[in-house]
DNA sequence: GTATCTTCTCGTCAAGATGACGATTAATGG
DNA sequence: CCATTAATCGTCATCTTGACGAGAAGATAC
C-alpha cells in the first residue's frame, strides 16, 4: 500500500547468479569463483554479476554468464531459473535482488579460466553441502536449493543425459544418476528401464568398451523430455 | 562485463505479482484486478506491487499481497514463488523485474473488495487461458506458468488439499483434481489412492451428507506433503 | 590358447501399483 | 417402500518394480 505521498517506487540493484553443476572425477561438482573485492573478498561465490545495463533481459544475462565461465558455446547446454533471492540484508552494500539459474553441463574439457577477473574452479558439490566450505553471500543456500532442483529433476525428465556427453552408454548415464543421487542403482533394472522409456536414448549401432569388460552400445539422447513413468529414487523418507 | 570505465550498477524497480488460484462453482478461478491507471488501465492484471520500500523482503511483500487481496489471515494459505520474469519492455514505463508467486487456497466466503484502490475479483482461468480475456503486461503468460505449476504439482504433492475448507471428503478432493486436471477420475480408484497414501488424510471420524447419497467420512490434511507413490494425471502425451 | 576378470545385456519371478468395473451400503426424495 | 444418489469395498488382468541368475563379449594374465 503506497499511500504515503511522496513515495516514489523504490529501486534496487538486480543480479544473476548461476549455479553451474556437473559429473566428473565420480563427483557431483560446482562451477565457484574466488572473490577478488570487498565483500567477501577471498572468498568463493557463484558466478554471476549485475545486469550489464538496465536494458539486459535477465534471461540473456544468465546465458551470458553461463558462456563467460564455462568459455564455450553455452547454448548447447541446459540453463533454467533456479530461484529468485530478495533478503534485504543478503548483500551488505546494498539492496541487491539477484536471479539464481541452474545450468547443467557435461564434463568440460578443463577447468575453465573465469573470463572475469578473478578465477573459477570445479568444486566438489558435498564441500559446500557439509559445510567445509564457507561461500559468500547467501549461496551456500543457492547452492543447497541448486543440488535438490537437480536430484529431482533427473527423476521426471531426460535431464540426466545433460551432463553425459554427446555419446554415451548405458552405464555412463547410470554414474549420473548414482552420483547425483549419492545411491548405488542395479545396473540391469537401470539398463531395462531406460532402454524402454520411449524417446529417451537413440542407439547409435556403434559400440564402445571404453569402460573396459563387454562392449556397450553407444546412445545419443533422444527427443523425450519427460521421462514416463518418472525413475524415483530411493525413497526421501 | 563491466569493462566501461564510468559504469555503474543499474538499478532498476523490482516488484511481486502473485496468482492466486482457488477452486470454486467447478472451475479453477485466478484472482485478478482491475487496473485503474495506466499503462493498461481498465484491464485486469494480477495482484501485486512494487516494494513498498528498499527495505522490504520479497517474501514478505507476496504475502502481504496475498493477505491484501484475500481480505483474510493469509499465514494459513500456501505461497511459493513461481517464476521472476524481467524481460526489458514488459512495462512501458520503466524496467520492472518482476518476482512471481503462486497461491493455492480455498473456496473463500466471497470476492473479496481489493485491499487496494482497484476492485479484485476471482475471473475462470479458463477465460484467461483460451485468450477470451487478454491482460496486463505479460500476466497471460504468467498465468499460464501459474497453472501448469499448480497441475503438476498435486501431481507428487499433497497441495491439492490446499484448495479444501479445513475438513472435506474423498470425493471433494477428488472433485479438485478433477477440476485442476480437466480430467474425470474413476471415484474407486481415487478412493484407494488416497486413503492408502500414507499421511496424507487424517479422518476425523464424522460423516457428512452435503453432497448427497451416503454419508462420507469427513478427513482433515495429514502430514504428509510429498505423495509417495505420485498421482499422474493422463499422459501429457 | 586358455583361464580369468570385467562389464554389458537379457531373463525370471514375486510384490506392488494401476485401471476398469461389479457390487454393496447408507443416505434422500418422492 | 422404492428409486436415486453417492460412498465405499472388492476383484481381476495388466504393468512396473526390485532382487537377482546367467550368458555374452571384450581385455588381460599366464
Amino acid at each position: 500500500m503506497n499511500d504515503e505521498r511522496n513515495w516514489k517506487i523504490p529501486e534496487v540493484a538486480v543480479s544473476v547468479d548461476v549455479a553451474i553443476l556437473t559429473v566428473r572425477s565420480g563427483a557431483l561438482h560446482i562451477l565457484l569463483v574466488w572473490r577478488a573485492i570487498e565483500p567477501f573478498a577471498g572468498m568463493r561465490a557463484l558466478p554471476g554479476g549485475f545486469l550489464s545495463s538496465v536494458e539486459e533481459d535477465i534471461d540473456v544475462s544468465a546465458r551470458r554468464e553461463l558462456a563467460e565461465e564455462t568459455g564455450l558455446d553455452a547454448d548447447r547446454f541446459h540453463l533454467e531459473q533456479l530461484r529468485t533471492y530478495g533478503a534485504p540484508r543478503r548483500d551488505p552494500r546494498m539492496r541487491v535482488v539477484t536471479v539464481c539459474y541452474l545450468a547443467l553441463v557435461p564434463n568440460l574439457p578443463d577447468p575453465v579460466a573465469g573470463g572475469d577477473a578473478s578465477a573459477a574452479s570445479w568444486v566438489p558439490v558435498a564441500e559446500v553441502l557439509e559445510g567445509r566450505l564457507p561461500l559468500a553471500f547467501d549461496h551456500h543456500g543457492i547452492v543447497l536449493d541448486a543440488v535438490e532442483r537437480a536430484r529431482s529433476k533427473i527423476e521426471y525428465t531426460t535431464l540426466a543425459t545433460a551432463f553425459c556427453d554427446e555419446e554415451f552408454t548405458v552405464a555412463e548415464l547410470r554414474e549420473v544418476y548414482e552420483i547425483v543421487w549419492g545411491e548405488i542403482i542395479d545396473p540391469r533394472n537401470f539398463h531395462r528401464k531406460v532402454t524402454g522409456a520411449k524417446d529417451f536414448l537413440v542407439p547409435t549401432g556403434r559400440k564402445t568398451t571404453r569402460n573396459g569388460g563387454r562392449p556397450a552400445e553407444l546412445y545419443r539422447r533422444g527427443t523425450a523430455t519427460l521421462l514416463h513413468p518418472a525413475f524415483l529414487r530411493g525413497h526421501q523418507a
